[in-house]
DNA sequence: ATTGTACGGTTGTCTGATAACCTTATATGC
DNA sequence: GCATATAAGGTTATCAGACAACCGTACAAT
């Protein structure tokens, strides 16, 4: 058998480029939204892979909700607002850029949370985010477990909100943006600047016990700062 | 005709009810984080299904984040933090709790947006925006048509951030927000009120052009404050 | 005009086989 | 003895072809 390659190399999972390609098309809105797309068979001969990938393929876009399929009819480009999930992929963030966008945005949603924290946490909220200090305090350095515990003190003050949504996006930022650093560099460089940010995580707490919103902003804010020239990040604070 | 009861119902999606029941393993800790899968065999016998099935059961997991595969070695449950998909049922929105706590969300993303788009937008965002302006000027009422174009007018300040997670961020939220507002009320409520729309986001332009984040962020802040309170909602902004 | 039926096309599922890949164990060369 | 190379077995990835379930339409029967 004769290979072709004019065809994508085989680098990465064939159905989720095949996916990404198609989903594309729908994006870019060459497929219109209600439309047809061709049949399975039609893509397998056209992407020159076998129906099993395309299936596979159009699995992803629909649990993506960017198509719906019928049996015995076809799969059909959903509207655009039938999409109900976002996503990153951990490598994008690799690149200096895309991680920094990623902080940036960020940045005004802790605050944000910050400032919601500190009028509507509860005594339990409060005893628990003492729970992750302690627990950073306790490691003497920038252990596996001191970078858990940083993670859960954001994720009680996005708790502490009471609002669903800063928990469930915060939580998956910053567990981004923290397993994007773990990997991209070697944690020694954290060890000297641990306390640093336990004075700033208690700089934080204390305004959050005294309920006082704009104090929590900006002591967030300060932290944020300190964190994002700690990796040489160049963003613009308001 | 006779009926065979014996057989679960055929009534939805065979791989995604497997899915599920295996995802409910691995949330329920009854597989461990790390852990490794059945293989696609004994899984196959397991359920009765086919192999076929199995892979596409497992691929939709592996699109939630909830397995990884390894070609040659098996399938595993990862850790929950590796998820690296965030999802809205948008049925949950039509909780007014739910809606307002993700229209609170929006706000801190949205002012911060304004003020990076009025820093780094360029002259073909501009025109753009401008382009969105016109389509919801030339409109008489707030059909199906000016609700996309206030999506537009949106989107397109998220785009002149030039941060590619303000955009796919907001896009989401945005969106989800508009559909939420269209299926509970009627349009009729809003026609009154676009007038006062587009005034707003006529201001929200002229800050942009003139290139001034603060008074950016101040138009934006007024507009989505104005929007929550037509929208008779009670938020804290700060 | 309504109902029934046959037909072609599409997705859903099944089965079996081959390729690519990983792990482990064994053999080989030094 | 030790490091490297090779072979073997198991697992996922992909392929190929078939049948089942289902849908829409056209056409015949009443």
């Amino acid at each position: 058998m004769v290979m072709d390659f004019s065809q994508i190399r085989r680098s990465e999972h064939l159905p989720a480029r095949i996916a990404s390609q198609i989903g594309r098309e729908i994006s870019d809105g060459r497929i219109i939204a209600g439309e047809k797309l061709p049949t399975e068979h039609i893509l397998a001969k056209t992407f020159g892979v076998s129906r099993s990938v395309v299936r596979e393929a159009i699995a992803q876009l629909r649990n993506e909700g960017l198509v719906e399929t019928r049996q015995g009819v076809g799969a059909f480009a959903t509207d655009i607002e039938h999409r109900h999930s976002i996503r990153i992929e951990q490598g994008n963030l690799a690149d200096r850029v895309s991680f920094q966008s990623l902080f940036q945005l960020r940045l005004p949603l802790e605050i944000e949370a910050a400032g919601l924290a500190a009028v509507n946490h509860t005594a339990e909220d409060l005893s628990k985010l003492d729970e992750a200090l302690e627990q950073m305090t306790g490691g003497e350095k920038w252990t596996e477990k001191g970078v858990l515990a940083d993670l859960a003190f954001h994720r009680q003050i996005a708790a502490s909100t009471h609002n669903e949504y800063f928990l469930l996006f915060l939580g998956f930022i910053a567990e981004r943006i923290h397993l994007a650093i773990n990997t991209a560099r070697e944690a020694a460089v954290l060890t000297e600047i641990v306390e640093v940010t336990i004075a700033e995580h208690l700089s934080i707490r204390d305004a959050l016990a005294s309920r006082d919103p704009i104090r929590a902003r900006e002591a967030m804010r300060h932290h944020l700062n300190g964190a994002a020239s700690r990796l040489n990040l160049q963003l613009k604070v308001y």
